[in-house]
DNA sequence: TCAAAAGTGTTGTGTTTACACCCATGA
DNA sequence: TCATGGGTGTAAACACAACACTTTTGA
């Protein structure tokens, strides 16, 4: 029994953070064709016949970005029936954290794509403006109540670094001694016994995330 | 230029709330046709060609349920490509409060609709389960740290009755004087003057919401 | 006068905040 | 020896949890 009933395209498009330059910021991609050709927007693509949405934003990930292996999370879903020219285009939002250590090389900004600080964007295509906001909003109140922030810790890390990723998603310096109760505290965390060096100054313990990819819901 | 990539049939469904015999009920549908035909599902039906998508699930709840008015919020958007036997069909799941003095005459159920608890559920049609399984994830969550018990709330009420409905979502009892020190003081509810007098004892202050539809965020 | 729900404060406990100095290192 | 960031504890303020009796009403 066939079903017959308006149908729409369906797409996928995936808000990629990352920390650089002390910044959080945002993997834009320079699109290829009209609409909005050469204007910035968010990777994404459509979603095969036979293809789940979140199996969609990993491929096009992957494809268009070189990204594998990160924190994904659906978002939301944008459908106003106008938000493409082209006709009825229903994306489905997703948001995902990459380590800055797992950046290797992708790091570079070209004419194709670039890294733009979330406070700073330039227009964006389509909707993808609103996709943005909604998706750093999300980022930033589970801050507050997740293990989240630890999605953008390499396999090794140092407390500091990770109280500046806190700092820099929150907008506001923490407090040290606090910070290190609270999140030195948690049961996700061990230190590996190792020490990081670097400069001229006393070194670091290093920390690991006892089961990478998991998020967990704290307080 | 008109594009012609894989489409999909977009589906909204949603999650109807309201609190009954002290307890957390949802709304189901007998479904008419196949699949699933004469199986329990959830109210909800084909977006439109050029109507948005929350305005389908408003549409959806008006005209299958009688239910206008109430707060609704996106939930999350199921697209497994083998959820539906037709073929692809995506759906974006929603979640609506009722409150119980709105549900003139809807109370009743029948051989086509009825309202069931939600911790006692049929089978459902579809993926229909994991949808309200998560949309009651989702208003508990929301007790902790926003005002939306109060979308359960007539326009005016008592402060036993609003504890009712967090120990009813909640499933736990909750100590009268600590919750009213919490929710008494609340800015976004005032008392009315009024009071409510039922039964063989002291009569209840009745309180109103200042902005009826308003979700606050607290805490 | 009795039953039934409304209304009301205080105290202890735990959590969060504010805050300043010494340590280890490389230059 | 100096500059740099790493590392550490305590006290005060506050928030949260536990807890019991008096009030008003209608029967």
């Amino acid at each position: 029994m066939p079903i017959s009933p308006p149908t729409a395209v369906l797409a996928t498009n995936v808000v990629v953070f990352t920390i650089r330059d002390d910044l959080l910021v945002v993997l834009l991609r320079s699109r290829p064709r009209e609409p909005f050709q050469g204007v910035w927007s968010l990777p994404g693509g459509l979603v095969g016949d036979n293809e789940g949405l979140e199996d969609c934003a990993v491929r096009t990930l992957r494809d268009q970005t070189g990204v594998r292996g990160v924190y994904l999370e659906q978002l939301y879903t944008f459908g106003r029936p106008d938000r493409d020219p082209r006709g009825r285009v229903v994306t489905v939002a997703h948001y995902a954290l990459v380590p800055p250590a797992q950046l290797h090389g992708l790091d570079e900004d070209d004419g194709q794509r670039c890294w733009q600080p979330v406070n700073e964007l330039p227009s964006l295509a389509f909707d993808h403006d609103r996709i943005v906001a909604m998706a750093h909003q999300r980022l930033a109140a589970k801050l507050d109540y997740s293990t989240i922030a630890l999605q953008f810790m390499g396999e090794r890390f140092t407390l500091s670094e990770l109280q500046r990723v806190y700092e820099i998603i929150l907008g506001e310096p923490l407090d040290k001694r606090n910070f290190r109760k609270r999140v030195g505290g948690l049961p996700c965390i061990e230190q590996t016994g190792d020490w990081f060096r670097a400069g001229n100054h006393r070194p670091a313990r290093l920390y690991r995330v006892k089961q990478p990819g998991r998020v967990d819901i704290i307080k």
